[in-house]
DNA sequence: TCTGGGGTCCTAGGACCC
DNA sequence: TCTGGGGTCCTAGGACCC
């Protein structure tokens, strides 16, 4: 007898003002003031005598930081993440500014993550405060409960976000619907603290009056396109026929602009990946220029590579391509990256392929940071456990050659490259 | 004195091979 | 001599996300 397949479960689970709360943990006298999490490290809390601690100001703090989270009492007076720490001392000059603290949130993050699997092990990662769960064959989870279709599956969400807060102390706001990018709005739609179960029946009431920057995959520039062509809310896209939208943006981002409108999205919940780059990157205290400040960018060009490679290292892994990030004072970007013939680790090897990298830039305007990249990666263990060889070795016609050489582009004049 | 740092994925052209 | 494809790798840039 051919059984019909469970309809899919999918939750999201997004923690409340995460590395806001991890700190409000720590600090219980900030509970209720707005608190801002970023800047730079030199605004460490200060703690007196009398054992009562002293906090920087917004207003004390003078650089390039961004807000990387606020108290929702800091969001109340505009201040939001990504804005910069200047701008949002002109908003709120009182709000308590504090150091991030990765270390401390990947603590709490594994801690929160653990809770969850406990109830409801099929989970995607998607950074440090939040993931997607598979709730689809979790027992109950297909159950009806009163009058409720989908009151087993808002029993488990309400189980796991009882369980995250027990663990860490931490509340969080979960949506569960058939799909992943629903479940993304929903998640939302209730914070702080929320829990919103969805069906597609759901749509028109709940998600199509929202503004279309509120689906995950349209962006800044999407929504500007959007807003240019009189289209403001998900219920607008998804009343232009489908076949305009690929007109108006292309085959391949038209057509999911369509299918997430009308609430459409069968990506799996992907519990395991490999990583695909790391980087290391800094921003200056203030502009360096190529041939003013030759030796500092050269140093901290030589430091970005070590942090790389021990990164690659700790992690066991093994880079083949390595690129260079430069952002200019204009706020322009360049990237250049050089495929090495065999994969590396090695903070030298790094630095020398950068250093090629950079040849291929024109330095005359005055430069804002600097990143260094290492793509194509493989494991360590992986690379180890295939020793040359014959028949690798031979693999690339190009091995026969004397000495390997760097796969720079034709235009590229090769100057004076080690030769 | 606007605008961090760490990522993923997509597009597109040219090289190069079959 | 002309005219083709398909497929993969490399490189550069850009949109987007947390």
């Amino acid at each position: 007898m051919p059984s019909v397949p469970p309809r899919r479960l999918i939750a999201h689970l997004d923690m409340d003002a995460f590395y806001a709360s991890v700190e409000l943990l720590r600090y219980p006298d900030l509970r209720g003031l707005p608190v801002v999490i970023g800047g730079g490290r030199r605004h460490q809390p200060e703690t007196l005598p009398d054992g009562s601690r002293r906090y920087a100001r917004l207003a004390d703090y003078a650089g390039r930081g961004v807000i990387t989270t606020s108290t929702y009492e800091a969001r109340a007076l505009g201040v939001h993440s990504a804005m910069g720490v200047m701008k949002a001392a002109v908003l709120a000059p009182q709000a308590i500014l504090l150091p991030v603290d990765f270390e401390q949130y990947r603590a709490y993050s594994r801690r929160f993550k653990a809770a969850v699997a406990e109830l409801a092990p099929v989970i995607e990662d998607r950074g440090v405060d939040e993931i997607y769960i598979d709730l689809t064959h979790l027992p109950g989870a297909q159950d009806a409960v009163g009058h409720d279709p989908l009151g087993g599956a808002r029993a488990i969400a309400r189980e796991i976000k009882n369980n995250v807060q027990r663990s860490t102390g931490l509340t969080c706001s979960i949506g569960v619907t058939p799909n992943k990018l629903l479940s993304k709005i929903a998640s939302e739609l209730d914070k702080p603290d929320g829990l919103t179960v969805l069906t597609l029946d759901d749509l028109p009431t709940r998600v199509w009056p929202l503004a279309a920057r509120k689906v995950n995959g349209i962006g800044p520039k999407a929504a500007a396109k959007l807003t240019g062509l009189g289209i403001h809310t998900v219920g607008d896209i998804a009343r232009c026929e489908r076949a305009w939208l690929v007109e108006q943006f292309g085959r391949s981002y038209g057509a999911w602009l369509h299918d997430a409108a009308w609430g459409r999205d069968e990506r799996p919940v992907v519990t395991e990946s490999e990583p695909v780059s790391m980087s290391r990157e800094t921003t200056f205290e203030r502009d360096l220029h190529a041939v003013r400040d030759k030796a500092r960018l050269s140093a901290l060009f030589t430091e970005l590579c070590t942090e790389l490679a021990q990164d690659l290292s700790r992690k066991g892994y093994l880079s083949q391509t390595i690129g260079i990030k430069l952002r200019f004072d204009d706020f322009r970007i360049v990237t250049r990256d050089l495929t090495l013939p065999a994969p590396t680790s090695d903070a030298q090897a790094i630095r020398r392929a950068a250093g090629e990298c950079l040849k291929r830039v024109d330095l005359s305007r005055r430069l804002r940071l600097l990143g260094v990249r290492g793509g194509k990666l493989m494991r360590q263990a992986a690379v180890d456990a295939r020793p040359p060889s014959p028949a690798r070795r031979a693999l690339p016609p190009r091995a026969a050659e004397p000495e390997p050489t760097y796969n720079l582009p034709l235009f590229e004049p090769l100057a004076d490259a080690d030769s």
